[in-house]
DNA sequence: GATAAAGTCGATAGACAATATCGACATAAG
DNA sequence: CTTATGTCGATATTGTCTATCGACTTTATC
């Protein structure tokens, strides 16, 4: 019941670039010191983002990645999915598997899958890397405050 | 995000149990058969769902398997909890890991993670397998329907 | 244009846990 | 006493992530 370490990595990237946005590129290797991430592992998820899509890049000295749209118009459930396919908890009710179940006649827990793939869906869908941003930042001012009593 | 295939097969194996409550013994391989699961396996996760309480055994002859409690007071959660340990979709929200996020400070997700978490445990620790067997027999039932029509 | 700094790409090595198998043993029924 | 069945510990297998590598391309700058 975990998510990938590759959907870890992949949308702690995105949060860096978001929390970037509009101040210009950040190199892989910022990206991996600052998320904690094996550069070369995240050479190949920036380019997988970059092909759905999601980031744009630019080549040679001083190059580097930038979020190709807004914060608010990415969800976590879009990347999640773009990563690791569709947050179904059981191939039964996993819209892209095509794995049949083999002894669905008599099966009583794929409604009950199906309730978790919707709920986690839910949540995922309808957060947006702003959204992300906005929490991050609560995370850092609160950790201020702390200091500061 | 997907349950293991361990969890699968325990929770099939309780349900077919679950549904043979009050009726007698049930041998490994019947269940296997039935269920379509690794005899040889499904052997090793019985005892561990006898160890934990939740089934009887008799050895020899004629012997077998049947649940210890009514399926009533046994909840999804719990198995899935005992078999692959908590449903927290990551490390960073999960009681039981001992990794520490590298990265918390600034960290957007720790709390959008604990929303999954929560979702899901209120999903599986408030089905029983009372309920799986009625889900299981409304689905038996209603393809007897169609047969007929 | 030479050089150095970055991203791109395909291939594959490595690690690790999950899954499955095995052989030998214990127990009970008839 | 023989057969059917659960018990147990050890280990083989596998498969999928995860990570690394080397060679290439593009761009800025001197």
């Amino acid at each position: 019941m975990k998510i990938s370490t590759k959907g870890d990595y992949a949308t702690r990237a995105l949060q860096e670039l978001s929390m970037h946005y509009n101040k210009g590129l950040l190199q892989i290797e910022e990206i991996a010191d600052r998320q904690d991430i094996p550069v070369r592992y995240l050479e190949q998820l920036l380019l997988i983002l970059k092909r759905a899509g999601y980031l744009e890049s630019k080549r040679g000295v001083n190059g580097g990645y930038y979020l190709a749209k807004p914060p608010h118009q990415i969800t976590l459930g879009e990347i999640i999915r773009l990563m690791e396919g569709p947050p179904a908890p059981i191939y039964c009710v996993d819209p892209l598997s095509r794995d049949k179940c083999s002894v669905e006649k008599g099966c009583g827990f794929q409604s009950v899958w199906g309730e978790v793939r919707d709920a986690v869906s839910d949540i995922l869908d309808n957060v947006t890397f702003e959204e992300i941003c906005r929490r991050a930042q609560l995370k850092i001012a609160s950790k201020i405050m702390s200091y500061q009593i």
